[in-house]
DNA sequence: ACAGTCAGTTAACAATTAGATAATAATGCA
DNA sequence: TGCATTATTATCTAATTGTTAACTGACTGT
C-alpha cells in the first residue's frame, strides 16, 4: 500500500508555516489565502466555527485566524474551546472582526488570542500582523538550542548532543525529539506526534512512531522519552 | 495494513458534549435536535418527564433541555427531581415554553433552570443560547493542573504527585481521579463515574471500579477515595 | 441474630499497547 | 547508476492495563 503523499511542513526550520482561516465569507477566505500564500505560508481554511475546532484538531497549525461572527460557534467561542486543551495552549490565534469598538477588542484578548484584526482588511497590514506574531514567537523559540539537564538539541546545526557528545539523528527521529523536547514533561498524544512530526496528509501505519522513539532511544542511550500507555510519549530527563 | 487512528475518548479533551431534549411533541424534538447535531452536539431525546429523569440518569449529559408542558412530569418537576442530587448540581438545564408571561420564567429560574426559551422556537436563538451557555462554563473548566491539599493531578503531563513525589498511573485510574478531584468533596454515583470514565456504551461489570478505585488508593498511598455505601465515591482529603 | 446488600480483596484472564527486530521501500548522494 | 542511509511496514513478543470471578467482611434493617 502507497499513499504516501510525503509532504514536508515541519515547524521548526524555514518551512511552510501552516495557517488555519476560518470564515464565514469565502471572498474574504481567499483575499486572505491569495495574500498568505503569497508570503510563503500553508493556508487552510474554514466556513464555521466548527469545522474550523475540526480542522485545528487535525491539522495542529501554528497559526489560526478566527472571524469573530460566523456561524455555527463564534470567533470567540473557537477560541475558548481550542484553548481549554494543552496541545492549543500556544497556538497563535488572530481575531478577524468588523467591531472595532474598544470592548469586543478587549473580551477577545481576555479569550486569549494574540493579536487582533479588524475589517475592512488591507492585506498589507494583515501579512504584516501575522509576520510580527511568527517574528515573535520564532525569535525566541525556534532557531535556540534546547537544553535540557545534560541534553542540548540544536535544530541549527540539527545536533543533539549529551554530556557533550554529539549524536547524529536522523531527519525524522531529530523531528521527534525536538518537538517532544520543546515541551519537557508535556504528553505528547500519539496523534498530535503525528501531524507534527509527519504531516496531515501523510497516513502512516501504528508502529511508525515506536521504531523512531526506539532510534532516539537507542542513540542517545539515555532514557529521556517516556511513554504513557494509551496516551502518548512525553519528554523528560 | 492497520491504521487505527489512536481514539481518543478521555473525558479531558475534546469529546463531544451530550445534551438530552424532552418534549412530548416529535417535531420540536426533530427540529431542535437537527440544529444541534449539525451544531456538533451528540442529541438524545426523551418524550416525557419521566423518560426525561430515567434518560438523565443514563447519560449525565452536559445540558438538559426541558419543555415546560409534558405529560408524566412537567418541565419544572423535572428540573426540582433532578437538582436534588448532587450529581445534577451543576447539569446545564434550559427550559422550553409556549407561556412567554414573566411569572413562569421566574418560577423557572427559580427552580434552578440556566436559561429560558420561549415558543415558538428559532433556531438561530436556541442554538446561539446553547453555544452561550457552554461557553460559560467550558472557560473556567480548562484543562488546567487540579491542586487539591497535598495533591497535585496535572493532565497535561500526565502525573499525580502527593507531597511532591510523582505517582504513576495508569489511563484509566488518572481518568477516575481527575474526575474526582475535579470537584472534591461532590459524591460521584457510580454510574456516573461509568459514563464519565467509560463512556455510555461501555458496560462493565460491578467490580470493574472498585479495583480502579483500590489501585488508585494503593498507588497514592493516601487515602483521599472516600467510598459512600450504596451510593458512589467522592474525592476527600 | 440473620439474611441481604454492597464494597473490598485477590488472583486469574483477556485485551490492549508498545518494544524489538528484520525485511522492504524510498530517498539521497557520489 | 549504484551504494548508503533513512523511513516504513510486518511480525512477533513482552509488558502493561483492564476486566471478571469468586470469596470475604462489613453494615443494614427486620
Amino acid at each position: 500500500m502507497k499513499l504516501t503523499l510525503c509532504k514536508q511542513n515541519v515547524t521548526m526550520e524555514g518551512k511552510a508555516k501552516q495557517i488555519l482561516i476560518a470564515d464565514d465569507e469565502p471572498d474574504i477566505l481567499e483575499i486572505i489565502r491569495y495574500n498568505l500564500e503569497k508570503e510563503g505560508y500553508e493556508v487552510h481554511t474554514a466556513k464555521d466555527g466548527n469545522e474550523a475546532i475540526e480542522k485545528a484538531k487535525q491539522l495542529y497549525p501554528d497559526l489560526i485566524i478566527l472571524d469573530i461572527m460566523m456561524p455555527r460557534k463564534n470567533g470567540v467561542e473557537v477560541c475558548q474551546i481550542l484553548r481549554t486543551q494543552p496541545s492549543f495552549q500556544d497556538t497563535l490565534i488572530i481575531f478577524l472582526t468588523a467591531m472595532s469598538d474598544e470592548s469586543s477588542q478587549i473580551k477577545g484578548l481576555e479569550t486569549g488570542a494574540d493579536d487582533y484584526i479588524s475589517k475592512p482588511i488591507s492585506p498589507k497590514v494583515l501579512v504584516s500582523r501575522v509576520n510580527a506574531l511568527f517574528r515573535r514567537v520564532t525569535s525566541k523559540e525556534a532557531g535556540k538550542t534546547l537544553q535540557i539537564g545534560n541534553i542540548a538539541i540544536d535544530p541549527v546545526k540539527f545536533l543533539v548532543s549529551v554530556d557533550g557528545n554529539e549524536v547524529i539523528l536522523a531527519k525524522k527521529e531529530f523531528e521527534l525529539i525536538y518537538l517532544l523536547a520543546s515541551k519537557p514533561g508535556r504528553v505528547f498524544l500519539r496523534n498530535e506526534i503525528l501531524t507534527q512530526v509527519w504531516g496531515n496528509e501523510v497516513i502512516v501505519g501504528d508502529r511508525t512512531i515506536d521504531v523512531h522513539v526506539r532510534k532516539v532511544r537507542q542513540k542517545l542511550g539515555i532514557d529521556c522519552i517516556t511513554t504513557v500507555k494509551g496516551v502518548g510519549y512525553k519528554f523528560e530527563i
